[in-house]
DNA sequence: CTCATAGGTGCAATATACTTGCATTTGCAT
DNA sequence: ATGCAAATGCAAGTATATTGCACCTATGAG
């Protein structure tokens, strides 16, 4: 995970502002989905306006930089894009927990066949069960 | 896909009332994820409440009878539950297609095996890209 | 280096999605 | 039939997100 954030925010055409990097500061520090609350919270000595947070989360997802993450919540949470991976989201407590593992080029493949689709482009994977933890009790 | 939706509600423990075979009729009218609003559009003639809905939307998650699915969209969006299957979703048009292929078993043995977790009882899986139509565009 | 400007930010107001409290009604077991 | 828990409607409230407008700042052209 590359941390020159200049360097991303010029190669997408965004400008490089203190408030951007404080925010992708942020994601790179937890590695984990967060939403605008959580960042407004994390960087609330800046006093940074939460308008502007969810702003700057809409144009970060549209130049590709976050990605949004499904965890069926209230609010919606983001991860850098370029970290891909998938959750295991435990229904009892809320744990989220990240996992590598991606081989659905198979699924994919067959999903298309026989839909109107043309081409997938990326996908969302998420498995609900219960941690360790929760399991025992 | 039964029908028998006073048998469902009843095995379920939650009572059988016109407003919730009306919801239920139309879960199973349209076969794609709806939200409360739709199904308050859909319903506007029996001038069924909307705070209704989104209780019933909740009693009939816990109950089992219908799925959350994950659209990365502002509002929640719902299906049958016993019609379990995935999405493909146009990130031009926000087409919604169901596919059935669902053979995540292997993904989902290998994520648990390094984790925190116990065990996986459920996952949604979602494909997006284009839609043939935006694809020509 | 200076300056113009497009893009970024803050504030206030507004919109949307959902929730809660409480009074009333209704399904259903007995 | 009837009593009670569950379901519903209404009004108000809360959480999450968006918009309009004024002002500010990073950045590239000159």
């Amino acid at each position: 995970m590359s941390k020159d954030f200049p360097g991303l925010l010029k190669e997408k055409g965004l400008k490089n502002t203190p408030t951007r990097r404080a925010i992708l500061d942020v994601f790179s520090a937890d590695c984990k989905p967060i939403n605008a609350e959580y960042i407004h919270e994390k960087l609330k000595k800046s006093d940074i306006n939460l308008v502007t947070i969810y702003r700057t989360l809409e144009s970060f997802e549209e130049a590709g930089i976050l990605k949004r993450v499904s965890l069926n919540k209230a609010s919606s949470y983001y991860e850098l894009a370029a970290n891909h991976h998938h959750h295991l989201i435990c229904t009892n407590c809320g744990t989220v927990e990240g996992f590598k593992e991606c081989d659905i080029g198979d699924v994919s493949r067959k999903a298309l066949k026989d839909s109107k689709f043309q081409t997938v482009s990326g996908h969302s994977l998420e498995l609900f069960g219960k941690c360790k933890k929760c399991a025992k009790a």
